[in-house]
DNA sequence: TGTAAACTACGAAGACTTTCGTTGACAACT
DNA sequence: AGTTGTCAACGAAAGTCTTCGTAGTTTACA
């Protein structure tokens, strides 16, 4: 029941190190420059408190650490939804997803992937 | 495209007001004083804090202020749901759904909810 | 060997958030 | 009039988050 809050901070690092799999502070600090200008001991920084925290490991035997995620993705989306779930929406799903794609016009693939991921519900349990 | 970000605290407010209408902090403090403890005044400055933000206008005519919020509740809904969208489901949608309920065992009620959300969606546009 | 580059570690400033005590005004009651 | 209760305003402490500079170490190389 206790979630885990990563930071808007933390969770930029982890979506780096998810998509490039085991990294250095390097890699993840150049993944996130790309985006916006940030230095890179904010990055390393941010990347030891992770580690502090227990949410990334590494592997210090080469001068470069190279860290990897230390929780599961999913269970962090998952704290992270139901956190937003129950604060903001009362636990209604259908009002989240409602105001999630209100001002956004869903594609038609979209809404098929939705409603497949509904179905799989759906016959998974009623 | 800027959001407006209330703090949880400010959250707690909000949907108080939103569950009460026009109400004094009196009122707000009792509603989540019901939920947890938590000081009078500690209500009151989250209050104040929000009015100077503008989320609440207020009525100062009588001694005990009237307070009102003064945003549309679906706004900031759909503000904190795309900024999750955003930050930890990359825009899936699909993936937020999933993640929402994954350790909920929605009930067939929700679930047809959800259909005719997206179904609203279809007819509404493609 | 000595200088530059790449690293980690550390500390600290500045902003934001939550929480609550204190103060002073006003009101109600005796 | 004096005491008690209710209210808004304010300030400030404690905690968290972000950001970055500085220091010190190791590696590369001229």
């Amino acid at each position: 029941m206790n979630r885990i809050r990563p930071t808007p901070g933390e969770w930029e690092i982890l979506q780096a190190l998810w998509k490039l799999g085991p990294a250095t502070v390097r890699e993840v600090h150049e993944s996130i420059a790309a985006e916006r200008p940030v230095q890179y001991t904010t990055t390393l920084k941010l990347m030891q408190i992770l580690a502090e925290k227990g949410l990334v490991a590494r592997d210090e035997s080469a001068r470069a650490h190279q860290y990897r995620p230390a929780v599961e993705r999913e269970d962090l989306q998952a704290d992270a939804a139901e956190d937003l779930l129950e604060r903001v929406f009362g636990g209604s799903a259908a009002e989240l997803m409602q105001r999630a794609l209100s001002r956004r016009k869903p594609k038609k693939s979209e809404l098929k992937e939705l409603r497949k991921t509904i179905d799989a519900w759906e016959g998974r349990k009623g």
